[in-house]
DNA sequence: AACTAGATAGCACGATCGTTCGTGCTATTA
DNA sequence: TAATAGCACGAACGATCGTGCTATCTAGTT
C-alpha cells in the first residue's frame, strides 16, 4: 500500500514550498526542493558539519523520505558539494554584495565586515559562519569538498586584499600598509568573532570585534588622528 | 579459544610502551595505556573532530580491542572530555610553559605567538591546532565537553591579555592599547594562521602570521619608530 | 596455594550510517 | 488515450556506531 501520509501532513506548504493542498509534482518541484534540501543542509551542517551531516537527519528535518532526498544527489559528496555552493551563495548575498554598495576602499573594507558580523548576529545559520567552520572541519581532508571550500576562502581573502589595496592607493590607509598582511589580519578577526560567538552565545563579542576593526583601521574615534590621514 | 596474537604483533614495545617480549599486567599498566590512547585520541581528533573520533578507529589505530579502549573510559563522552584534557596538557607544555622563560610583557606576548606557530610546523597533530577545531566543533553541541574546550580557550586568551596588560604597564606598547581587544586580535591571527595552514598545508601562511605579529607589536623592523616607545 | 583486583579480549545488541532497488504517482508528450 | 520521464516512496543491504556482558590472564595480597 502507498503511504500518502508525508502529503497529508504537508497539506498547506509541503517542502518545495507548494502551497497547493494536492499532491502535484511538476518538473520544476524537483529544482525547488533541492534548493530546500540544500537550504536545510547548509544550516544543518553548520551544526554537526559537513561529515556528521547525514542524509537521515536532514530528510527527517524536511519531512521526507532518505531515498527521495538521496536521489537528488547520488552520494554524500555531491550532496556536501552541493551544500558548499549553496552556503558560498547564502555568504556572498549577505556579507559580499551588500558590501560592494558602499564607496570602494576603505568604505567597502568596513561595509564586508559588518556585513560579516550582522549576518553573525541575524544567525542565519544556527552554528555560526558555515565557511569558517567547514574550513577547520575539511582542512585534513583532501578531495574536492575540501578544495571547494577553500576556494571560497581563498576568494574572500582576496576580496579583502582588494579593497585594501584600494583604501591605501585612495590614501585612506598609511602607505606603508600592507594588504597581504591586513586581509589576514581581517580575516583572523572575523574568524575569532565566529568562535568566540559560537562558543559564548554572546553578541558581546562582536561588538568588541566591531571595536577592534574600527580601531585597526583607524576610523570611528578620534583616534585617526594618530598619523593617519 | 583464546586470541593471542594481539601479544606477538606487539611482541617488542607494545601499546603502553612496554619493552619485554612476555606479556605482563601491572596496575601501572593501565595508566600507562590510557595515556597512550590519550595521546593517539587527541591526534585523531584533529583529523576527524571530536564528534568524528571513533572508538573502532581509535582502537584499530593502537592495535587494540575496542572493549578493552573502551573500559578505560565508560562513555564516549568521558573519552571526549579525556581527551580535551590530555590535549590542553600537550598544549601548556608545547605553547604556555616555553613562553614563560621569556621576559615579562612583550616578551612572553610575542614568545606565546611564536610558540604556537612552532607547534603548528612542528606538526604535533596531523589536523592543526586541536582547540581551534575543537572550538568551532563543539561549539554548537552543549554539554561537559563543549564547556572545557571552552574554560580552555577562555584561559588562554586570559594569558594573552595578562601579557598585554603587562607589557602596557612597562610602557613596552602604547598606553591608549587595549588589553581585551589585543589579546582578541592577537587570538584571531593565531586562529587564521591555523585555519590557513591547515587548508594549504604551506608554511609560508606561518611566516606571513609571524610577520603580521611583530608588525602589530611593534616589534622586528624599524616600524616601531611609528610613536612606539 | 588460594584469592582479589585490574586490564584486556570476545561476542553480541540495537541503532544508524550511506547506498541500492523496485515501485507508485504525476505531468508532459505523442 | 497511451507512452514517457521525473519525483518521491518503503524496504532492505552490509558496515559501523556506541555500549554492554562475560571470560581470561596477570600481579599483588593473604
Amino acid at each position: 500500500m502507498y503511504d500518502r501520509s508525508c502529503y497529508v501532513v504537508n497539506a498547506m506548504t509541503d517542502i518545495a514550498g507548494r502551497t497547493t493542498g494536492s499532491p502535484r509534482r511538476t518538473r520544476a518541484d524537483g529544482e525547488r526542493t533541492r534548493r530546500a534540501i540544500l537550504r536545510e543542509a547548509a544550516s544543518l551542517a553548520t551544526v554537526d558539519g559537513l561529515e556528521g551531516l547525514s542524509i537521515g537527519n536532514l530528510a527527517a528535518a524536511l519531512g521526507m523520505s532518505k531515498s527521495g532526498l538521496y536521489a537528488h544527489f547520488g552520494s554524500k559528496q555531491e550532496l556536501q558539494l552541493a551544500t558548499v555552493e549553496e552556503a558560498g551563495r547564502i555568504f556572498a548575498a549577505e556579507v559580499v554584495e551588500p558590501a560592494l554598495t558602499a564607496p570602494a576602499g576603505l568604505g567597502q573594507l568596513m561595509a564586508v565586515c559588518e556585513a560579516f558580523f550582522e549576518h553573525l548576529q541575524r544567525r542565519t545559520f544556527p552554528g555560526g559562519c558555515f565557511f569558517a567552520g567547514a574550513a577547520l572541519e575539511m582542512g585534513t581532508r583532501p578531495g574536492p569538498v575540501k578544495e571547494a571550500v577553500a576556494a571560497f576562502q581563498a576568494a574572500f581573502v582576496d576580496l579583502l586584499r582588494g579593497f585594501a589595496a584600494t583604501a591605501i592607493e585612495q590614501h585612506e590607509l598609511p602607505p606603508d600598509e600592507d594588504p597581504d598582511g591586513l586581509s589576514f589580519e581581517l580575516n583572523g578577526i572575523i574568524l575569532a568573532a565566529d568562535a568566540n560567538f559560537v562558543l559564548r552565545g554572546n553578541t558581546a563579542v562582536l561588538d568588541m570585534a566591531r571595536r577592534v576593526v574600527r580601531r585597526r583601521l583607524g576610523v570611528g574615534s578620534d583616534a585617526s588622528a594618530s598619523g593617519r590621514a
